[in-house]
DNA sequence: GTAGGGTTAG
C-alpha cells in the first residue's frame, strides 16, 4: 500500500506530461480495489481528476462492485448520469452497475437501468445480457429472466451458469438441476453453484454426491461444501471436510474457508481447532477484515476465551454492528454484564447503530446478571431510540428475565399484551418461572397454552407430571407420562462434548460406548466417594421417573457432562483446564457437583451450556448460582 | 458477467 501513496504524491507534485492522468488513475484505482481500500480509490477519483473519461469512470464502478460496495457503485453511476461533462455509460459501465443492483436486489432501480441499457444501445452485449438475467433472478422476477434467456441467440457457459444459479437462489432446486443436466459444457462454477444450491435447501447428501463426482476441485467448491455443513448445523462434518481438504486437496484454505471453519468451531466449542486457524491466519498474514475478524472474535467468545475475543476485536481495523454485537453477546454469555453495557455505550459513541441482535446481547446480559429493571429499560428503549421493533426473541428474553426474578404477573401480562402471537419459547420462559416459584395454578394454565401450540412439548409434560407428583396426585402424574409416551414425545437427549488432542469426544447420558468407558465410570465412582466425604448431597428431587433413591442417584451421576468431566480428568494432565460444551442447560445437581469437583481435583472447569458459560474454580462458579 | 463467508431467546 505504501508505494501507492508514493506514486500518487509523485503524480500530484510532478505530473507526467506525456501520460494522460486518467490512465494513471485507472491503474491506481485498480490497486486500491485489489487492496480493498476503496476510500483511497474514491479520493483519487474525486480529488485528482479534472475530467474523468469513460475508462476511469468504469474502473471506479468496477472497483466498487468488486469490493461488494454496491451502494457506492449505484451512487457513482447516478452521479455520472447527472454530471454535465461526464461520458456516456457503455457496456462496461452497465455490467458493473447491474451487478450492484443485483446485489442490492432493488427491482425499481434495476428496471430503470434496464431502460438505460436500451437507450444507450448496449442490450446486444452478451455480458450485459447475462448481468440482466442475474439481476432479474435476484429481484425475484424469474419469468422475465427466463424470457431474456430464451430470446438470446448466443449464449455462453456463464449464461447457463446464471440460469442455474438463479433457480438455486430462488429455491427451485429441481429446475436448477434440470438446467444443469442439459448443459453441454460445465465449469467449476456450474458444479459449485449446484453444490451450494443443494446445501442451501439442506440436501447435503446430494451436495456431497455432486462434490465427490466433480472432475476437478478448487477452493470455492471446498468452501461451498464446508459452509454447507456449517450452515446446516453439521459442525463436526464441516471440520472433517476441512481436514480432508488439507490432506488431499493440495489447496490452501483462504479467508472464506477460515470463516466457515471458525463458525463451526464456535458452535462446537472446539477451541484447539479454532486456535489452529488463528495461527494459520497469522502465518499466512491474512488481513483481519470484517468477516474474518468477526468470526475469530466470536469463536474465542463462544469457546470460553472472552479476553482473547476482546483482543481480536481491539485489533480489528474496522468494526461493524456485527462486531459490536458479538463482543456484547460474548461478555453477556460470560456474565460480564457491566462490561457489556460499557461496550454498548462505546458502540454508540463510535456512532454505530445497534440492531435487533445487539439488543439480544444486552437483554441476555441482564438475564444472566438478574438485572430486571435494566433489561426492561433496554427493551423499552429499542423502538423509540433506535427504531427497532422488538421481535419475538426480545419478548422471549424479557419474559425470561421477569420469570426468573419471580415477577410472574408482569411476565404473563406482557405476553398477553404482545402484538405478535406468542410462541412456545415465550410461554416456556414463563413456565420456567412457574416451576422455580412453584406457581402451580399459573403453570397449568401455561402448559395448556403450550400444548395448544405444540402437542409434543416435552418440558410441559415433565412439568405437569412433577406438579401432580408433588401434590400427591400420582394417578394424574402417571396419566400425564402415559400421554407423553403415546404422543411419541421424546426429551432431547443431553449431550456433552470435550476436545482432547484435537478430537471432539461426544457423550450422551448414561453413555457406555466410549472405549475407555470402564475407566470413566471408575473415575465417577471415585469422585462420588470423595464428594460424599466433602459433604455433597445429590439433588434427587428433580428426577421424575424412578422411585428408588439409589437408582435416582445413579441417573444423576451419569449425566453427560459428568461423563465428559470424568473423561477429561483421566485424559489430560494435572492442573489443565477442562472445557465442556453441553447442548442443554446444566442441571442443578451437575452444577453443584461440578463446583465440588473443581475443588477436589484442583482444576478449573469451564462449562458452556445452552445459554452461558460457567467457570468453576475452587468450589465456586462464576455465575454465582444464578442461571 | 456466473459459484464460497460472520452476530439472534429456550
Amino acid at each position: 500500500m505504501h508505494h501507492l501513496y508514493q506514486i500518487q504524491a509523485q503524480i500530484i507534485t510532478n505530473p507526467i506530461p506525456s501520460v494522460e492522468p486518467n490512465r494513471i488513475a485507472v491503474k491506481l484505482i485498480g490497486v486500491c480495489a485489489a487492496h480493498g481500500n476503496m476510500r483511497h480509490g474514491e479520493l483519487i477519483f474525486t480529488h485528482y481528476l479534472t475530467s474523468p473519461n469513460i475508462f476511469v469512470c468504469n474502473a471506479l464502478l468496477k472497483a466498487f462492485a468488486q469490493n461488494n460496495d454496491w451502494r457506492s457503485t449505484v451512487c457513482y453511476f447516478n452521479y455520472q448520469l447527472v454530471l454535465p461533462n461526464a461520458p456516456d455509460p457503455d457496456e462496461y459501465t452497465f455490467t458493473s452497475v447491474l451487478k450492484a443492483c443485483a446485489g442490492l436486489a432493488q427491482a425499481a432501480e434495476g428496471e430503470k437501468i434496464h431502460s438505460l441499457v436500451t437507450k444507450y444501445g448496449c442490450e446486444s452485449n452478451l455480458y450485459v445480457k447475462n448481468s440482466l438475467i442475474d439481476l432479474y433472478f435476484k429481484v425475484g422476477c424469474f419469468g422475465i429472466a427466463q424470457k431474456l434467456f430464451d430470446e438470446m441467440d448466443v449464449r455462453d457457459v456463464v449464461t447457463w451458469n446464471t440460469l442455474v444459479s438463479g433457480y438455486c437462489l430462488s429455491g427451485h432446486i429441481d429446475k436448477a438441476k434440470g438446467v444443469f443436466e442439459t448443459m453441454a459444457e460445465k465449469t467449476l462454477v456450474s458444479w459449485s453453484t449446484m453444490i451450494s444450491g443443494y446445501a442451501k435447501v439442506g440436501n447435503l447428501e446430494e451436495a456431497r454426491r455432486l462434490f465427490e463426482e466433480m472432475p476437478e476441485r478448487n477452493v470455492v467448491c471446498w468452501n461451498a461444501m464446508i459452509a454447507g455443513y456449517a450452515q446446516n448445523e453439521k459442525y463436526a462434518d464441516a471440520i472433517n471436510m476441512f481436514r480432508r481438504m488439507q490432506q488431499e486437496g493440495g489447496l490452501a484454505p483462504n479467508d472464506v474457508t477460515s470463516v466457515s471453519v471458525l463458525s463451526a468451531c464456535a458452535h462446537l466449542g472446539a477451541l484447539d481447532w479454532g486456535k489452529w486457524i488463528d495461527r494459520y491466519i497469522r502465518r499466512k498474514k491474512m488481513e483481519l477484515g470484517l468477516s474474518l475478524g468477526n468470526a475469530l472474535a466470536d469463536m474465542y467468545a463462544k469457546c470460553g476465551c472472552i479476553t482473547e475475543a476482546r483482543r481480536v476485536f481491539d485489533k480489528m481495523q474496522e468494526r461493524d454492528v456485527i462486531s459490536w454485537s458479538i463482543i456484547i453477546a460474548g461478555l453477556a454469555m460470560h456474565g460480564n454484564a457491566n462490561e457489556a453495557f460499557g461496550c454498548f455505550k462505546e458502540m454508540i459513541a463510535h456512532s454505530v447503530k445497534p440492531n435487533e441482535i445487539t439488543f439480544m446481547g444486552l437483554l441476555t446480559a441482564c438475564t444472566h446478571a438478574g438485572l430486571v429493571d435494566k433489561g426492561l429499560d433496554y427493551f423499552h428503549m429499542m423502538a423509540p431510540a433506535y427504531d427497532i421493533v422488538p421481535k419475538i426473541e426480545h419478548y422471549g428474553c424479557v419474559v425470561d428475565l421477569l420469570s426468573r426474578a419471580g415477577r410472574l404477573d408482569e411476565a404473563e401480562k406482557l405476553i398477553n399484551s404482545m402484538s405478535i402471537k406468542p410462541n412456545v419459547i415465550v410461554w416456556g420462559a414463563l413456565l420456567g418461572g412457574c416451576r422455580k416459584y412453584k406457581d402451580a395454578e399459573r403453570g397449568e394454565r401455561v402448559v395448556h397454552r403450550i400444548l395448544e401450540l405444540d402437542s409434543e412439548h416435552s418440558g410441559s409434560y415433565v412439568y405437569l407430571s412433577n406438579i401432580y407428583t408433588s401434590m400427591g396426585k400420582f394417578k394424574d402424574a402417571a396419566r400425564c407420562r402415559l400421554r407423553m409416551r403415546d404422543n411419541g414425545v421424546m426429551k432431547l437427549p443431553g449431550c456433552s462434548w470435550i476436545e482432547v488432542d484435537n478430537t471432539v469426544y461426544e457423550f450422551f447420558m448414561g453413555d457406555r460406548s466410549h472405549p475407555q468407558s470402564e475407566k470413566i465410570y471408575l473415575m465417577i465412582k471415585e469422585l462420588r466417594l470423595k464428594m460424599k466425604l466433602a459433604g455433597y448431597k445429590p439433588k434427587t428431587d428433580i428426577v421424575v421417573h424412578s422411585i428408588d433413591e439409589e437408582e435416582k442417584e445413579d441417573a444423576l451421576s451419569v449425566h453427560s457432562e459428568k461423563l465428559a468431566i470424568a473423561f477429561g480428568l483421566i485424559s489430560t494432565s494435572e492442573g489443565t483446564t477442562i472445557r465442556i460444551v453441553k447442548n442443554l442447560r446444566v442441571c442443578n445437581d451437575c452444577h453443584d457437583a461440578t463446583k465440588i469437583i473443581s475443588k477436589i481435583v484442583r482444576r478449573e472447569i469451564i462449562v458452556r451450556d445452552r445459554s452461558r458459560f460457567h467457570h468453576f474454580k475452587d468450589g465456586r462458579c462464576s455465575c454465582n448460582d444464578y442461571w
